[in-house]
RNA sequence: GGCCCGGUGGUCAAGCGGUUAAGACACCGCCCUUUCACGGCGGUAACACGAGUUCGAGUCUCGUCCGGGUCACCA
């Protein structure tokens, strides 16, 4: 069996959608899932829409993402180039050899013709009206001398059904009537996507040429285009949209508004390479097991073809969240303190407080490393905080038994031989017992004096170990202050 | 609008003619507990509708409805 070939062909917009990862995740695992190769190419045939820079967006997504390519444009190939803008001279020769077999020709018309057109009955039935379809030998040649500017279209059928199948649809049929002369070469000689990608796509030797659903209704269109030249089909695999909710509760494809659908905004937003590739992985595909957590290297191995589900997927920000805390939780602290830490020190400045210590406390309650300085802002400065705190039912305690217990509390911390985690669990644990009551009743005040808020990461000994021994002490002042 | 595709809980989804219709996220409750979380246990919740085929239909067929995609010198 030939290799199987897949490639990942953006267009360079400076911006790497979800919706493409996905995508280029697909293409790379059914090549690697059938130890085949996986191209970059670059589609850049669009000149107006050149974006400085957009190439090392790519790039660099596809390599925090783990997607490593066997060919590009960085690392050569022997099929390249691999930039279409550079395979620019490649492309007439086809077109004009479609001219030959008669699937193709030359259209003079211009762009006010055309656009005159669109305000006619026919446009809106069927498109371009195929006016230079027929012209005779001797006016394209008189056109021709005189330099009028062209484009190439193609000769579609204009009966009969144009049928394909597709690795995840199915044989699917539609009536040629429906297709248009579709231009091939632009005038500035620039090919169109649809001829570049095929003519690449054959080149390079793809096998599976690997997509999002909205190219289903034009892959007749290629098919046809394959058929004139006589070269093998490729194996079509269409990918279900991934779509996205508003608040309304509408549904329509995944975009801006629906949040952050870039790569770079969702790290940015806190969240890890691994999780939202393990995330969006599941996004129109399910694996045989139940199991849900997978590393790309599972993925290559567990992927296959025949699972990619036919409806479109929407994207669910609270199950990206939850995936996100499964691989923070699965870190070891050493390394959650590393990608914790810009996010710790936003809170904290430059206060000497142990980050390891407070990553350590932060990790098994973190989803998204965007929430962490809010939620430790009180070891930077303790916040203004109303004396009703300190009663807590849960806890057991009130107004009464609440100065009791941090003056208790206070005078036990205050003679510590020495300021440790062990050593303050200890003595606090130790006088809840002493008293007979229950450890949050003793820990609920300290807690409170020591964070000011009711919500904490951490209890009452790990935020007292953090502070140190001298500002734990001066906030449980405060508190006692505040109980008068 | 034409054409194409899709339709199982709020979301992702398993299911391939016979199941008490899995599982995960979210949500709710209980337990654990030094707050919140984590963890453990439990719960609410779905086959769009209507015909047909069949002994039997979420699974097959058709229609309806709903949703999406596509109709560029963009990709």
């Amino acid at each position: 069996m030939k290799k199987v070939r897949t490639r990942y062909a953006p267009s360079p917009t400076g911006f790497m959608h979800v919706g493409n990862l996905r995508t280029a995740l697909y293409e790379y695992l059914i090549a690697k899932s059938q130890g085949g190769d996986f191209v970059l190419r670059i589609e850049d045939t669009d000149q107006e829409r050149y974006v400085e820079g957009a190439v090392d967006v790519i790039y660099r997504t596809l390599k925090t993402a783990g997607l490593k390519h066997d060919e590009g444009p960085d690392i050569g190939g022997d099929f390249g180039p691999y930039v279409q803008s550079e395979r620019k001279d490649l492309y007439l020769p086809y077109a004009e050899e479609l001219i030959k077999k008669g699937h193709a020709y030359r259209c003079f018309c211009t762009k006010e013709r055309l656009d005159a057109l669109k305000n006619t009955e026919e446009f809106a039935n069927g498109g371009y009206d195929r006016h230079c379809r027929n012209l005779p030998q001797e006016e394209i040649d008189k056109l021709l001398a005189e330099g009028t500017p062209y484009v190439i279209r193609q000769k579609m059928p204009i009966d009969g059904t144009t049928t394909f199948v597709d690795k995840v649809f199915g044989e699917i049929t539609a009536p040629n009537s429906e297709l248009q002369d579709q231009i091939l070469i632009k005038t500035d000689g620039y090919p169109t996507y649809n001829f570049a990608n095929v003519i690449d796509d054959h080149l390079m030797g793809i096998t599976h040429v690997v997509r999002g659903n909205e190219y289903l209704s034009s892959t007749p269109k290629y098919n046809l285009l394959y058929e004139a030249f006589g070269w093998e089909i490729p194996v079509y695999v269409h990918l279900p949209l991934i779509m996205g909710k508003d608040e309304n509760g509408d549904i329509s494809k995944l975009s801006k508004r629906h949040g952050s659908t870039g790569f770079d905004d969702l790290i940015a937003e806190g969240y890890l390479p691994q999780a939202i590739i393990n995330y969006i992985a599941l996004l129109g595909w399910c694996p045989d097991s139940n199991n849900e957590m997978f590393t790309l290297a599972e993925l290559e191995k567990e992927f296959s073809v025949d699972r990619i589900s036919k409806s479109p997927a929407v994207f669910d920000y609270a199950k990206l969240e939850w995936f996100n805390g499964e691989y923070i939780k699965s870190m070891t602290v050493e390394d959650f303190e590393k990608i914790a830490r810009p996010f710790i020190r936003q809170a904290i400045g430059d206060k000497p407080l142990d980050t390891l210590k407070i990553a350590q406390i932060l990790q098994q309650r973190t989803t998204k490393l965007t929430q962490i300085p809010e939620v430790i802002d009180f070891f930077a400065e303790l916040p203004e905080y109303d004396a009703e705190m300190f009663i807590n039912k849960k806890s057991k305690t009130n107004a009464e038994n609440a100065p009791v217990m941090l003056k208790a509390a206070y005078d036990e911390l205050k003679s510590l031989p020495e300021w440790t985690n062990q050593s303050i669990h200890d003595s606090l644990i130790g006088l809840a017992e002493k008293l007979a009551v229950k450890n949050g009743t003793v820990m609920w005040p300290v807690r409170i004096s020591a964070a000011g808020k009711k919500v904490t990461p951490g209890g009452a000994v790990e935020i007292l170990d953090i502070l140190g021994r001298e500002e734990s002490l001066s906030r449980i002042e405060k508190g006692l202050e505040k109980l008068k």
